[in-house]
DNA sequence: GCCAACGTTGGC
DNA sequence: GCCAACGTTGGC
């Protein structure tokens, strides 16, 4: 049984485009603890929900899948990088991420707007006011639901 | 670009 | 340990 996830991105930064050129990534950069808390529990093949924030329309674009497990950030102690942090080390790192495989791109994109109107999905950790997580879990009944809406 | 909401930092 | 100040996220 897998679980389910949804991750955000950043479109201008890394796309559901950019994972399907690719094939696969590293998920890097992650400097939030609950979100690195969520990273260090997936598993090879838990499902992801591929999301894109910050820009017009905001929402999920498709499907990812867990391919690598987690491991330390080596941005993290990286001083050339965006995502440095002096307190991360190879020796004791603060940081980690997963590496994550194209699973499909939507035909269309299932909009923030769309998902808080179902009532079926009110409990939604991403439909929840002020919520800023960029890693969170997805239930296996918010996970059916949502596919199916893309199969109406 | 605005701003509400949140997480983190650091002084005390 | 409290909490004000600050920086960031991310929808609109």
């Amino acid at each position: 049984m897998p679980n389910y996830w949804l991750m955000k991105s950043e479109p201008d930064a890394f796309s559901i485009d950019d994972l399907k050129r690719l094939t696969q990534s590293p998920w890097d950069g992650v400097r939030n603890y609950q979100a690195r808390n969520f990273m260090k529990e997936m598993k090879i093949d838990d499902l992801i929900f591929f999301y894109h924030s910050s820009c017009s329309p905001a929402g999920i674009v498709g499907v990812a899948k867990v391919c690598k497990e987690a491991y330390p950030d080596h941005t993290s102690w990286d001083p050339n990088s965006a995502y440095f942090d002096a307190k991360s080390t190879p020796e004791k790192p603060r940081w980690f991420m997963v590496d994550v495989a194209f699973v499909e791109k939507w035909s269309s994109i299932l909009t923030l707007a769309e998902l808080k109107q179902s009532p079926a999905l009110a409990d939604m950790v991403l439909t929840q006011k002020g919520n800023r997580l960029s890693v969170m879990p997805i239930s296996s009944d918010e996970w059916d639901y949502i596919t199916a809406i893309l199969k109406k």
